[in-house]
DNA sequence: TTGAAAGCGTTACCAG
DNA sequence: CTGGTAACGCTTTCAA
């Protein structure tokens, strides 16, 4: 597999020989604020037209900083993950930065490697998205120099950055409409992965409802899907006491408990039934669903993310903790009849 | 902004003095087939764990290549093209690369922004997803020994790769299954993107349709998205001469469509409107919509890159067909009443 | 098996 | 403003 030869890049000594000048000519050409006359500038600049120069920032990263910032994510395909990552390498290379993408499992083995990655490309920071880290290679990345940023994770590691929406605030809004639309029966949603965003969104809720002594119907069913909201409705509603209003830890689920609920059990929302969500995808505001819902506001977050790496000094702050922006839409009742 | 320290890593040199050995000697022991004694390796692994050394691959891609792959990519959170990434970058991961993640817009300026970085960073390979690449650039990244696949593009440059899936027999199929849904005024729904594969979807369905005598009413609605499907719907069952069976280019635009002609013009799918999509999209199975339409075979796609990253010599063989795969649901009559 | 040395492409520093 | 030189961290060749 190694045997293949490197590919054949024009190098800055080529377009120096050509030009007729020396290569630190070249590289002042080259970078930004060097001096150079108008007229070495200009042969330069043909020379390395001419033989299609690029300067190889692999060679500069051996000095200087590389600019790469590696992005660590699982479950890309999620239309929230999808746009986190949308949103991240967006910003990032508007600030000048290159993003490695590393798809892992969530399992920490799968992120241990990810993590090795990262400190074998030299990326300048890692920004963690999914999946739980083990906290000696965080340590690890902190004590090369590199930055690290963690996204609605639980894990408050030494030296790190954590950042992330303020589940406890949806917990409790999501808890007083329904209450305020006078559901009776109340439900919580939610998928096995035990994410510390998940489980905080749920116990919240659920506490919340305790001190309004109520109580609450909390459902798992499989990973964080569409299709396990549909579970999720199938077994709430195929028996007894089934609620008349739930908080869906995730859009997604929320869409596929709204489907079963109205095409297999006839319920009308939110006549019958009020659903709330939480990420605000795009697929929550389709006409056919109109789910009332929490957003993520992905870009404070991800402007947040590249303050962050612009100023390290920052980074060693406390948990910024970002709220996130109810929506309102149609799968809630105003208020109780 | 680059006034910041670089981050201080670890280097074989320190491990090689904490280890009391040559500098070759740790490089040895992380180079996959070269002999080391057990014990100096022993004496080497210890002092990198202690240290927590990581070979520096940007210092390696300086002599070897580089392993970095490049996917420059727009509209990164349509649903098909998440799954493009995740899927690309999870087999590319497997066989031993790292990808960088170029997000683009479609222009042709944008894009070329991309192809320089793919350059800045020596990346042994660029795959390109989306946008117009302009044929220059293309062609000085051959020119310096980078492999370049374009995936679902139209330009064949020469020394690229191009895969794409078979638009054509989408077309003739689609057609087909109107027809023998008894569909007598046919439409076709796009947007304004006209990427290559849009309309080739588009020409091929008319085309038919002509060769059988039909006539079909092309709509055309802003940007590949659900609102531009929405959009379209309401200008066409909002004249006369509404067509009863619908391609649309892309199921994002048949989602749309589906739900404004049920929502706003009370039409039943599949009894009063048939529609067939394009991409199989997670959400096209949805209960809410049960879409038929043609799979993009991702996997096998994907395969089909890494093959050719990793063989290069096939790289320049002409273009390669994929077929999509015809997924039956419920949006379409099984035949005519 | 081991260590010394050369070379990969840059940029920063120093003389001129 | 310019060119030479050192240094970055690695792998590889060459001698020992």
């Amino acid at each position: 597999m190694s045997e293949l030869k490197p590919p054949s890049f024009v190098s800055a000594q080529m377009v120096a020989d050509r030009a007729g000048v020396s290569r630190s000519a070249v590289s002042r050409t080259f970078t930004e604020g060097a001096s150079v006359s108008e007229a070495t500038r200009r042969k330069v600049m043909e020379a390395a037209n001419a033989l299609g120069y690029h300067v190889n920032h692999l060679a500069r990263g051996l000095r200087e900083r590389s600019n790469i910032v590696c992005l660590v994510v699982a479950d890309m395909t999620t239309p929230i993950r999808a746009r986190m990552v949308d949103i991240l390498t967006r910003k990032l290379q508007a600030s000048g930065k290159i993003t490695m993408v590393i798809n892992t499992e969530t399992d920490t083995e799968s992120v241990s490697a990810a993590l090795r990655q990262t400190l074998n490309y030299r990326a300048d920071a890692t920004v963690v998205l999914s999946g739980t880290p083990p906290a000696s290679l965080i340590e690890t990345c902190i004590a090369n120099g590199q930055q690290v940023v963690l996204i609605n994770r639980d894990e408050r590691l030494q030296g790190s950055s954590n950042l992330g929406v303020d589940n406890a605030m949806a917990g409790r809004e999501a808890l007083y409409l329904l209450r305020r639309a006078g559901c009776q029966r109340l439900g919580l949603i939610t998928s096995n992965a035990g994410t510390a965003s998940l489980v905080e969104r749920e116990e919240v809720f659920v506490q919340a409802a305790r001190d309004a002594g109520l109580n609450v119907t909390v459902t798992q069913a499989g990973p964080t899907s569409y299709q396990s909201g549909q579970e999720a409705a199938r077994r709430v509603f195929g028996r007894s006491a089934s609620p008349d209003g739930v908080f869906c830890v995730t859009d997604l689920l929320a869409l596929g408990f709204m489907d079963v609920a109205r095409q297999e059990f006839g319920l009308k929302v939110p006549d019958d039934l009020c659903v709330i969500g939480f990420d605000d995808i795009e697929q929550a505001s389709w006409s056919s669903y109109q789910l009332t819902t929490f957003r993520q506001p992905l870009d404070p977050m991800a402007d947040e993310v590249v303050d962050l790496l612009l100023q390290p000094e920052r980074a060693v702050s406390e948990r910024r903790l970002i709220e996130p922006i109810p929506i309102w839409r149609r799968s809630v009742r105003p208020a109780s009849a």
